[in-house]
Parts: structure tokens; C-alpha cells; sequence
DNA sequence: CTAATTAAATGACCATTAGTCATTTAATTG
DNA sequence: CAATTAAATGACTAATGGTCATTTAATTAG
């Protein structure tokens, strides 16, 4: 019966365009600020029928989580497709997630909303599964890169390669993020370019990694 | 005129009674459960009057916010009073901003805030920097340590103290959230211990910020 | 001490907005 | 074409941050 078929796929299709105009409006005005009614208006639609296919405004805005994670882990599995030595994995991964926080910084911001408990009270436990599942695609992604160059004789063999993974994308976040924040002005007081802060521990950190014989290849700048 | 003097403690004693409700309402339902008619219970006044002393709900918040960082601070400064080595200095605000985030955990999640601009758009100017300066007072302690520590050749001359800080600090909290959260089922799935992580990535960091003169003294496990 | 004046506190009220549901409209089926 | 099922609607509710005319208390002047 194809009827039933192309009946799913318009409703999907209505998901997606609910999906569509939650995003525009998100990244204009933020989670708080947001209201139902202008989704509903931007997607055509009455506020009723929002909520026949999504449960909450948590729920829309889990939703568009998910795809910037769909984004970013496609950034991220290009970053380790070529077929390269490991710290250039590394550095590529490093530079996928700096430029998805550039080029995508509204999905990048929207991350933090999963930080805190605070905020996702009402998502639904399916929204907030599929987060979680995307969000450890992501860290695998960089977990096996560690792992390999563990193998290769890149890392030193006493580390572990998911602390390191969270070590590594941790410290990125926080200062990435740092670089989001509008109200910096202290910052800039004190006079320091957070690009130079997340080369230069990035630097730090991945020296610390390295066995002996990979030091002699590659030299990171502290 | 005692009477004015009088009547200005009166209104100070007030206030403070008006932040002690929003304290103990905020620690146990976060900002956005939190209403502005359970406060003024509390505080056993009416709504109307909560907005004779705070402008806002988020000026209340950034109100609490401020006292945790009076906390913080009295933290850090004796963390680096004692007079002891300079690695011995930042191993204590190391513990001293570890154990705040244990003991005083729920100013520790209020400071979330303040790096989500989304969230403080109501807050009052003199609020913000308040807490502006509290935060630059506490940034100077940990800088003046790696100054010294500069200087008394226990860091590397070529290192940035302000940059140093922000890294190890930016990475304290980064892990330290991490630990806070309640979500991290996919964390107990990889099996990692954060106070491990923490201590690691410590190590890894300052590690790279020793001369080799102070490696002799001093050896930070990896 | 009393009346007039000033200051402090109140809570009914307003505007906004997430979420609901009885009703309407459209599509499908027999 | 009538009957049935599915989809969409928007008026409505409840919750809540914030306001302000009114009331209550404190202070001052005579």
C-alpha cells in the first residue's frame, strides 16, 4: 500500500520543515527568547500542530541539537579519512572542530544547552538519547585515533585513550567557548588572543603524549 | 544623623535577607524553576518588594553568583598564602577550587551562567560588573602565582602567565562540569574516573611549564 | 500628642507564553 | 456521495516575571 508510504513521508517531511523553522529561529534569538507562536508562523502552521509532532519547545531545540552533531561528525570523519600519520589525524581533528565552532557557532553554542541539567527538564527521553549516541560517535571518532597512535608508537603506551579524548576536547570546548563569549571584556583587558591559548594547549597537551621517538618527527611550539 | 545611618543598615540587613531567600530557593531549584513568589515567601515579604531591592530575577541570580565568588576567592587566597614553594602554591588552588566545586557545588553551577549570554540579558550593569571584578580577582591570584613562579625559575621564561591561567583554569572547570553532570550515563559506559582525568591533565599541563632545573625537584605524574 | 508628610510595603493586575483540547477542516474509504 | 478517519486549528488555561495604584508604617512639624 503506497498510500501509507507517501503518508510517512510527508509527515516526515512536516517534521523536517518544523525542524527547519525552529533552527532559523533559534539561531536568531536563542532558546529563552524563542517563542512557539513564531515557530509555528515561520513553519506555516498553528502552534497546535507543533506539538503533534514535537512533544516541547525542548524537544525542538534537542532536535536541531542533533543535527549540528550530525554536522559536526561529518566534519570530524573527514578530518581522519585521509590517509595520514596520526598527529596529523590529531591536527585535523583540532581544526574540524575549531572551524565547525566558526562557521557553525550557533549549533556550537546550542551544545552547552546539554551541559546543563538545569535546561532539559522536559526533552524527551528518545531526543535525549539520540543526542547522547550522536555525541559518542563523535568522541569515538577521536578515541580510535588516540588508540592508533598508541599502536603506531605516536603515544606513549601508559596513556588511556579515552582520558586523553576527553583531556583533549574538553580543554577545546572551554576555550573555544571562551572565544564565543561576548562579554569578554576583561579579557581583552588583558590582552590575550585565545587562538594563541587553544594552539598553545593544544601544544602542551599533545607533546605530554608523545613517546620519544615520535618527538624526534614532530616538535610541537609551547 | 543616626537616624539615616540606621535606616541605611536596615535597608542593607534587607537586602541580604531578600539574597539568603534567593540563595536557598536557587540552590534547590536552579534559576529557571525557581519563581519570584516563592522567594518573596521566603524571604516573608511580598513580590513587590523583592523589586524594590533587585531589579530582576536575574539580578537575584547574579546577586547569589556574587557571594559564591566571595567564597571562591577567601578560597584561592589561602590557598596561596602559606609561604611554600611555588608548585606547592598552585597545587593548592588547584585543591582549593577542586574542593569548592565539591562544597559549594551549587555556586560552583550558578557560574554556568555567566558564560551563557543567552541567559543574563536582564541582568543590571552593576551587577555584571561586580561579578566582572570578582571574577578578575580571582583570574589575578593564579596569574601573580606563575608570575612569581616565572621569576623564581620554577616556570619556563617564554610562558604567558595570563595565558597559562586561563588554560589552567578553562581546563580545571571544563573537567570539573564534567564531573558535575548527572547525564553522563555514556561516561560510567567508558569507565573513567574524572578526579583521574583531572589530576592527569594537571599534571600534562604543568609539566610543560617547568624549567628543567624545577623538573629536578619536581615530578608530575603522567 | 496630633496632623501632615514621607517612606516602605503590598497584592491585584498586566503581558507573555508553553502547552491543551474541543472543534473544524481535509483526506480517505466504502 | 456519505461516512469515517486523520490532520490541523486557535481559543483557552495556567504559570509567572514584572508593575503600580493603594495601603500601611514611620517620621517630622507644630
Amino acid at each position: 500500500m503506497s498510500k501509507i508510504e507517501r503518508k510517512e513521508r510527508e509527515k516526515q517531511l512536516r517534521r523536517e520543515s518544523i525542524m527547519n523553522a525552529a533552527e532559523s529561529v533559534f539561531f536568531e534569538k536563542g532558546l529563552i527568547s524563542s517563542t512557539m507562536d513564531e515557530i509555528a508562523e515561520k513553519a506555516e502552521l498553528s502552534k497546535g500542530t507543533l506539538y503533534l509532532y514535537y512533544r516541547s519547545k525542548d524537544d525542538l531545540y534537542l532536535g536541531v541539537i542533533c543535527r549540528g552533531f550530525d554536522v559536526l561528525i561529518s566534519k570530524l570523519s573527514e578530518a581522519v579519512s585521509p590517509n595520514v600519520s596520526t598527529i596529523q589525524k590529531l591536527l585535523n581533528i583540532g581544526s574540524a572542530y575549531y572551524n565547525f565552532s566558526q562557521n557553525h557557532t550557533h549549533y556550537f553554542r546550542m551544545f552547552s544547552f546539554l551541559e546543563s541539567p538545569q535546561f532539559h527538564t522536559m526533552a524527551s527521553k528518545e531526543l535525549l538519547n539520540e543526542s547522547h549516541n550522536q555525541s559518542k560517535r563523535a568522541w569515538d571518532v577521536i578515541i580510535e585515533v588516540i588508540s592508533n597512535g598508541i599502536k603506531d608508537g605516536t603515544f606513549r603506551e601508559n596513556i588511556d585513550p579515552v582520558q586523553m579524548a576527553i583531556i583533549l576536547w574538553s580543554n577545546a570546548t572551554a576555550i573555544m567557548k571562551l572565544k564565543d563569549r561576548k562579554d569578554q571584556f576583561w579579557i581583552e583587558n588583558l590582552n590575550v588572543d585565545i587562538d594563541t591559548v587553544l594552539q598553545k594547549s593544544n601544544a602542551m597537551l599533545v607533546s605530554t603524549m608523545l613517546t620519544e621517538n615520535a618527538k624526534r618527527f614532530y616538535q610541537p611550539k609551547l
